[in-house]
DNA sequence: CCGGGAACTCCTCACTTGTGGAATTCCTGG
DNA sequence: CCAGGAATTCCACAAGTGAGGAGTTCCCGG
């Protein structure tokens, strides 16, 4: 039998030859499992293997699995900047252009992993609630023209918010299955008509 | 030690004297760990000990997690059909009560509780978004004029959803704080014009 | 060229979870 | 008044969890 498992065998431990990109790889895998199974039902070892990597490694770079969650969300995160950034831009077609974006991020499979999960772990975790608010609304109060964070801005991300839930997380079919010019042509009165609030106010 | 532990003593095991309403403790229960941790991260041990009972009580009444789950959220889900219904009144200020109504409902922490439940566990697991997707249609696909399930209340319900979203779970300040007469003055308009939609196709 | 540290794997521990069986006490219908 | 069932308890199990220790292989700076 000794001379049955001769060279590679199990490839046991030991470092890899090369570069490997694991944290990343981890990472992302993190951000899949947070998003589709929240913050408890997401196991390490479920990540590990998605990332086809040992559980003791995510550790290893890691440490908790809290700090994995806080990892994973902090390194997606750029998106949530754009997100805001959406609501930024005016002009004649301001709602319409601010949809397409809009829904354009959800659309991505990479940013719906952060959305979902940020939004599932907020349900569940109130420390995570702190946080997400937090990101949101530095973006939200930093581009107000009053001072404080906008009515109309907030409105208009209520709506793309519930837009986006029922397009894409509740799938209602008469919204998910519309025609994007459709929907666009719908609903861009609607965030026009709040993004004009903070314009014209007393 | 015979004559110490006279009568009570550890309690144990058999029936209780009396009624006992355990069933809908349990219920209750269910419901407020649901809505705080999620299927996975809700426990049948700290659901049975929250209502003050014994797990296998929940077993004896329910059989699986899932039924637990579905009987929960079945009892609760009056509110389903009263969060639809508050589309189904038309008139002149139609959208006002809509979303007068509509946030009454979310104002009821028992209500908050059904509704967190169903949308972190349809966040989190697959099989209950199909369950929370067919309830909904269930009722909103029932009251469309043109027999499919209408556009313009699928609109409406999502505005409607994101509101709520915004102002009792993220809690973005700008609409969190809002006087509810203010809030329905700006979002009124909206659910007019989403109603109107059904009501002169073609 | 060699030694320290980084990358990596295996194994184990203590704990929690969902599920289920068996026993006990009480209520109620005949 | 008594038998059957309902309500309730304790105990046990197998599986999965997060955490951590110990060892192995590789890379890179001196």
């Amino acid at each position: 039998m000794a001379g049955d498992r001769v060279a590679r065998a199990v490839r046991s431990a030991g470092r890899r030859p090369g570069v490997s990109g694991t944290r990343e790889a981890i990472l992302a895998a993190a951000l899949r499992a947070f998003a589709t199974s929240g913050f408890r039902g997401a196991s390490l070892r479920a990540i590990a293997n998605d990332a086809g990597v040992d559980p003791a490694l995510i550790r290893h770079y890691f440490g908790d699995k809290a700090s994995l969650f806080a990892q994973a969300v902090a390194d997606g995160s750029g998106i949530v900047a754009r997100m805001s950034a959406v609501l930024d831009q005016r002009g004649p077609d301001q709602g319409r252009r601010a949809i397409d974006a809009y829904l354009g991020l959800w659309e991505d499979p990479d940013n719906l992993a952060v959305i979902r999960a940020m939004i599932g772990t907020a349900m569940t975790a109130p420390e995570a609630l702190e946080s997400l608010r937090g990101v949101l609304l530095a973006r939200v109060a930093s581009r107000a023209p009053g001072g404080a964070d906008s009515p109309g801005v907030a409105l208009a991300a209520s709506q793309l918010l519930g837009l986006a839930f029922a397009r894409y997380v509740i799938q209602i079919p008469s919204v998910a299955a519309m025609p994007r010019d459709e929907l666009l042509d719908l609903v861009a009165p609607t965030i026009d008509r709040y993004l004009a609030l903070g314009e014209a106010p007393a």
